[in-house]
DNA sequence: TAAGTACATGCTTTAATAATGCATCTTAAT
DNA sequence: ATTAAGATGCATTATTAAAGCATGTACTTA
């Protein structure tokens, strides 16, 4: 039980956009360099983070991406339900659980699921802004 | 995002244990059986639920094990926070994660997850013998 | 319009960890 | 003593996430 790295990429990219002014674009390679993580790993998070539609990239020279909305409009439990992939918590199928119709474990770890995110779901980007001048002063003394 | 077979393995015997009648001992090689698991794999998990006091066991011949309490008294969050490892749900070390100091992400998950287990705290090993007489069907047409 | 730079895409390989297998020890009943 | 049960530790396999690599495609700018 622990996020994946690829969806812990997801959010730390998030966070950096945010500390950015509005408008400026950031590149994957920034952001590798930033957090030191590996470049390709990354570049499918940053795909997938377009294709959800929590930032807009740009292709091309002088191309990026930005956040698609404000921090305080982008929330947690859809981020990470997105990145994480919404799969039950129990897998009652492959190999087949011989009680399955009769268990109700499945419905009350499905129940908790949906406890879980949405208690995530009265957070945003912008809850994880909190102390954003640290951020901001972490990420300036990183860059080139 | 899933809990493991072990736990998933430790819930189906207690699942087992409470269908029996009080007094009856179980043995893994009955449960392996009853769900058709792997022997080497249950023999850690029962070892576990038997340390953390979920279960008693007993050596030797005509030993095996039973549960430590009634069905009502063992609650979902107790057993699957043991059986699962109780670690935070994000891992912002190993590799470190340079923002970490200026991070609310390990706290929000971190409460989430506390939500999670709250919202099982209300389940108990009863809550999962809803449909017992089906289970009892099924483990009758499947033992030796 | 050619060159360069950025994301997009698909496939392969490696690493991490869960799951399983195997051997042997210890305990208890007969 | 023998047998049957869980206990324990190490080795192996399977699964899946993570990372690497190669190449395609879009867009900018000179």
């Amino acid at each position: 039980m622990q996020i994946k790295k690829y969806t812990d990429y997801g959010l730390r990219t998030l966070i950096y956009l945010a500390t950015l002014p509005k408008g400026r674009l950031a590149t994957i390679n920034e952001i590798c360099a930033a957090y030191e993580i590996p470049r390709n790993h990354l570049n499918k998070v940053i795909h997938q983070l377009g294709k959800e539609g929590f930032i807009i990239t740009r292709r091309g020279k002088n191309g990026g991406f930005q956040l698609a909305a404000e921090p305080a409009e982008i929330r947690l439990d859809h981020v990470i339900r997105r990145l994480e992939g919404d799969t039950p918590w129990v897998n009652c199928h492959s190999p087949v659980c011989v009680i399955e119709p009769a268990c109700e474990l499945k419905h009350i770890l499905a129940a908790g699921k949906r406890v879980f995110y949405d208690y995530l779901a009265s957070y945003t980007l912008h809850s994880l802004l909190h102390k954003r001048n640290e951020l901001e002063q972490i990420f300036s003394t990183r860059e080139f």
